[in-house]
DNA sequence: GGTCCGATTTGACACCGATCAAATCGGACC
DNA sequence: GGTCCGATTTGATCGGTGTCAAATCGGACC
């Protein structure tokens, strides 16, 4: 499922370093964790988890996107959560069960680096940084998926997006242009859309001073944005 | 807010050294946690944390359920969890910011355990025991908040019914009986569906042999309620 | 057993978003 | 610049759920 398996190189390193996960360790526990990360190149479209399956390693996503997803028993697919550089996954396990509870696919070419939980485990009952980095990175997993599910229950498509584009929006106000870093297809997932319903949520958004033109989208006036 | 708010007494020790976070701690890191617990009790509607209040405790419910939530702009309420006993609130902010992210209202006359976040924060870095803890409690919370995602994405409303009444149903088939811990309102709430939706959920579990009267639920068949 | 009030159910209706199908767009590759 | 294919948009339709209002239920208290 993964090839091309190898450990971290000095710009791997330095990617990995940067990470939120990373970033706090004290430094014999980051030299030790870089140590045991296995990096892979997986392919657009690869399934890098799968649901059901033993779980003996979690994952950090140094270039490329990664999509959490469970399928249901009639075959739709909800999407958890998508991955960016920087973020981690499948780290909920470290003290949460022993098999993956959502299948993992890459969005594009990514480069991955795998920790093996045991290992992370043993690291984190001696080094009070690695539990610390741990805890952090779990709470804002956690505090991001209640928002996930706040925005289900309380906002329509329109206002997902709006909501979207303004966490994006570097302006405060003004007008803004942001250029999305994936298709709008896994753009729909994350917000809990069909890919029919972002677009017209888009096209809804034009009365707003919302433009799209492919991967671009224009905003003509952000603080209109905020009162979708 | 809180009244009465005491040092745990015998009986309290007791049903909070049972609790998930407690009951795998060090025997010294337990009896610590105990010594910092204030025990208050809230009467039924109360709040008990406001979304935006600055954060310096997490809760532990004793007796009692708790409810949270968020509040949209125009007013509209969408509940994030229901806390039973035994089951921690606010725990995310340990380390994931500094105010609340949500507000928790009783659900009924509570008994609550609060710790500081301070004290706790400087004990896992001393005890791993209490570290671990935490990260198992934080994973479980975020597992199920995943889940909650997927449900209300995947599931339509009887669905998410059969769903809970399949997770509290003590057999896995044949019939069985079940009574409901508190008003259908807040379940309805957490399902994620109106209080309405939620009668008319039932009603339509009837033809799977599902009868509703008050609190008490019958199960004809637990079996096919799998099915739905 | 009867009363009462809030909780729950039922009915009517509107709206949102899923789905399916068809048209169009956009970017990669010649 | 032109071609091509998958991504996206648009149109039509439908089912599911929220909302408001009215009827009914159920449990607590006399």
């Amino acid at each position: 499922m993964l090839d091309k398996n190898h450990k971290a190189n000095i710009r791997e390193r330095g990617l990995l370093a940067k990470t939120a996960f990373l970033k706090a360790l004290s430094p014999t526990a980051l030299s030790r964790l870089l140590d045991i990360a296995h990096i892979s190149m997986v392919p657009s479209r690869a399934t890098i988890i799968r649901e059901g399956d033993p779980a003996s390693a979690f994952y950090c996503v140094l270039t490329g996107y990664v999509r959490l997803y469970r399928v249901s028993r009639d075959g739709r697919q909800a999407d958890i959560r998508v991955c960016s550089p920087g973020d981690m996954f499948a780290e909920c396990l470290i003290y949460g069960g022993e098999k993956y509870r959502f299948s993992a696919q890459a969005a594009e070419n990514a480069n991955l680096a795998r920790f093996d939980m045991q290992e992370v485990r043993e690291l984190a009952e001696q080094d009070p940084t690695v539990a610390k980095s741990i805890m952090t990175v779990l709470s804002d997993h956690l505090l991001s998926t209640m928002d996930c599910v706040v925005n289900d229950r309380l906002h329509t498509a329109p206002q997902r997006v709006a909501d979207y584009l303004l966490t994006r929006c570097p302006m405060e106000s003004g007008s803004a242009s942001i250029r999305l870093p994936y298709q709008k297809n896994l753009l729909a997932g994350m917000l809990g859309l069909a890919p029919e319903a972002l677009s017209r949520a888009f096209s809804s958004l034009r009365r707003t001073g919302v433009t799209v033109r492919g991967r671009v989208i224009q905003i003509g006036d952000v603080s209109a944005l905020k009162d979708v």
